[in-house]
DNA sequence: CTTGAAGCTCTAGTGACTGTAGGAATTATC
DNA sequence: GATAATTCCTACAGTCACTAGAGCTTCAAG
């Protein structure tokens, strides 16, 4: 039997962020000693490394409390869990070709600057004010 | 002399956000009406865009009054606009590279599940729950 | 048996808005 | 000029995934 403390080492996981995942319904309510303090087992420790590795991947923790649910119906077919992780995917490759525009509309500001003429002419301050500065949309 | 509304109309930016950017030093706060509704004017519109471009380029609140006050000193070197626009493009590059990183385990992960089969071997599943099946660590 | 670390609950704060409630002002229609 | 519809005002709560703090209790080591 595990101390939060413990737990929290072992998974990386912070204190307050157990108890958190706890009351967002990640982790089911813990035992607890004779004194109310919370007791977990290696179960415990388990789901609490599948979350962290979820968190870690970006997925929200309705898509996590979803991916437990379906966890838990090991006989269930899985096309429920791929939807999830292949939307996630979506997700992230969209935000990739966002940034990645961003990136190309600041690179270009930042590069017509080189710090060395005044307020009234910056190109970072131009561009700014002027969204016809601009290549693409966004 | 353009109210709220019509300000919001012409520059996209809803009218709670306007008053939130006043509340936030970004706007200066507007003169008002005898009923005491906000009233503004050409100068306020451009501002507007700017903050709204600035915004859109990812920069948050803090950096934008920045701008703002340095765009007033129009005599000054610029390197200070420079510099924020640059630490700004740096952060966006950092953001791609982990999110390109994500992609791939996710991509990875996706991809040897069909949905065809049961939770019991689903690859997701499995992947989330055993760290040791990724290939690069995150 | 004392002490200090670690635990408990509850509340508030983060950033950049968004939504709501309840009321006042403005604008459009008749 | 009256009335109705729209827009406006302030102030506060909610979003997400935590994080930090206050004030108190329990645990483990010496």
């Amino acid at each position: 039997m595990l101390s939060i403390g413990s737990l929290s080492k072992r998974t990386g996981v912070k204190v307050p962020t157990i108890r958190y995942y706890e009351q967002m319904g990640l982790l089911k309510a813990a035992e607890r000693s004779e004194g109310n303090q919370r007791r977990y087992e290696r179960s415990d420790l388990e789901r609490l490394a599948f979350i962290r590795h979820a968190r870690d991947l970006g997925l929200d923790i309705p898509a996590i409390r979803e991916l437990i649910r379906l966890s838990e119906h090991s006989q269930q077919p899985c096309a429920d869990a791929d939807r999830i992780a292949a939307e996630h995917l979506a997700a992230v490759r969209e935000k990739i070709a966002r940034l990645r525009k961003l990136e190309q509309e600041l690179d270009r500001i930042v590069s017509h600057c080189d710090g060395g003429h005044s307020i009234e002419e910056c190109y970072v301050i131009r561009a700014l004010s002027d969204h016809g500065l601009c290549e693409g949309e966004h």
